[in-house]
DNA sequence: GCTAGAGGTTGACGCAGCGTCAAGGTCAAG
DNA sequence: CTTGACCTTGACGCTGCGTCAACCTCTAGC
């Protein structure tokens, strides 16, 4: 009775994935060739990683096992990028914890979100975001971080242009500045509103209050004024767009 | 109360992981700051794939964090390379599907086992054997795969010249030969005794006769003289080594 | 015929990490 | 007082069997 263990043809036969061919008196199953055919197919699918529902619709003609495993195959990768992207993030992790023991998360954004203030962060949104946003900033490539940073500092020079121009922060060109820092914020899992695509509105105006309240922020956007200035085109932006 | 579920919660207060500060008279539960701080830290680590008892040890300081890591990312490493390996199984499979609809073992062996015979291997020493086999040779890449079948051919070349010359089956020379192939049945998952690092001895006797019975190995193998004196020979090493 | 031992059987629990009811208590508002 | 929103505690479900525990069956030796 090799193969499997009788466990396992147990389980195969309360799941109706293989029954016995016969059960004799005493209570033994029995299998014959057609059962050991069908037991070697399941087998060999099993090995792909198939799940046993799957292998019976397959094995019963309800499924094209063609289109099942093209199916299993996105699965598998999708699985392994998840994969991937967790052992970059505990590399990074063990990186920090071995050199300064401090998480570099400040590079992340404008130096005031999560990292410096992690504590009202996790306060309004939850300690949740946070963790999502280091995991998420942990599992990117070097290059991908270089990028990342360079596209943040585009945003502030770009802020601080503008607010030095003295624009109108209710005008076109503060609310696309505001649209890409909407855009900017959504793109890191665990912002409140990641996952619809765009900030949650309450985020978005707090964040701007949240700019001009503490002067640490405000220096990265040019001063009180700039962080203003921000904190107006914000308003506006989720007045049109909310 | 966002980050978590309150369910979330609830599990880790079962696990010992996070109480609450404190349980109202309503049975309401309450995190004070420390707790969420801890919470923070659970979370940032359960991103990263560990599980919650080795979450607790960490920050109960029984077990050291940098530890902790590397050993998961042995762990998450091990686990990528089954993915891949059964990513490159579900492919080749795919493929084969698609194209003659015909499994292409019989390139794998001397073009007897499993695959003309799978029948035979099947009911002397189960289902599972094929299919561990048929998996792991699904698994190997073009290279490898090319590599095993010029393995493969060397050995049946040796074989045949060993035997074509005449020499003692139970001499040096044969003994040698036999135990290269013990060493290459033993590699393949699936072939009974790989789990112990050589072929179980009833399987190389076994095969022994079987080449002898069967034409068409014994053509492989130089013919039935052929096919005898490997028998003899692994006669002969089974008689030495087991 | 008896007995020991090998090997078979059927429940049923366990695992990892919660999601998801069901049944019911609490609280602020109208 | 009622409504509705939000909280609570069980307890089952999911995946694929491994692993007891308690018990039956069959073969072999005496």
């Amino acid at each position: 009775m090799a193969g499997t263990t009788s466990r396992t043809l147990r389980h195969y036969g309360e799941l109706g994935l293989l029954s016995p061919t016969r059960v004799g008196a005493n209570g033994y199953r029995h299998y014959d060739e057609r059962a050991l055919v069908r037991l070697q197919r399941i087998l060999v699918l099993r090995q792909l990683g198939l799940a046993l529902p799957v292998i019976r619709s397959i094995l019963d003609g309800q499924r094209d096992d063609a289109s099942a495993l093209a199916d299993h195959l996105e699965e598998l990768r999708r699985e392994r990028a998840r994969l991937d992207r967790q052992i970059a993030a505990v590399e990074a992790t063990v990186r920090s914890v071995r050199g300064g023991e401090r998480l570099m998360v400040d590079e992340m954004f404008d130096g005031f979100d999560h990292a410096r203030h992690r504590r009202e962060v996790e306060e309004r949104w939850g300690a949740g975001a946070y963790a999502r946003g280091d995991a998420w900033w942990r599992g990117m490539s070097e290059a991908e971080r270089a990028d990342w940073k360079r596209r943040s500092a585009a945003l502030l020079a770009d802020w601080r242009d503008a607010a030095g121009r003295g624009i109108d922060p209710g005008g076109a060109e503060a609310l696309a500045l505001a649209r890409r820092q909407a855009e900017w914020l959504a793109a890191v899992p665990g912002t409140p509103g990641h996952d619809e695509g765009r900030p949650a509105r309450e985020y978005l105006l707090g964040l701007g209050e949240m700019y001009v309240a503490d002067e640490r922020f405000a220096r990265n956007y040019g001063g009180a004024d700039g962080a203003a200035f921000v904190r107006d085109a914000l308003r506006a932006y989720v007045a049109r767009e909310y």
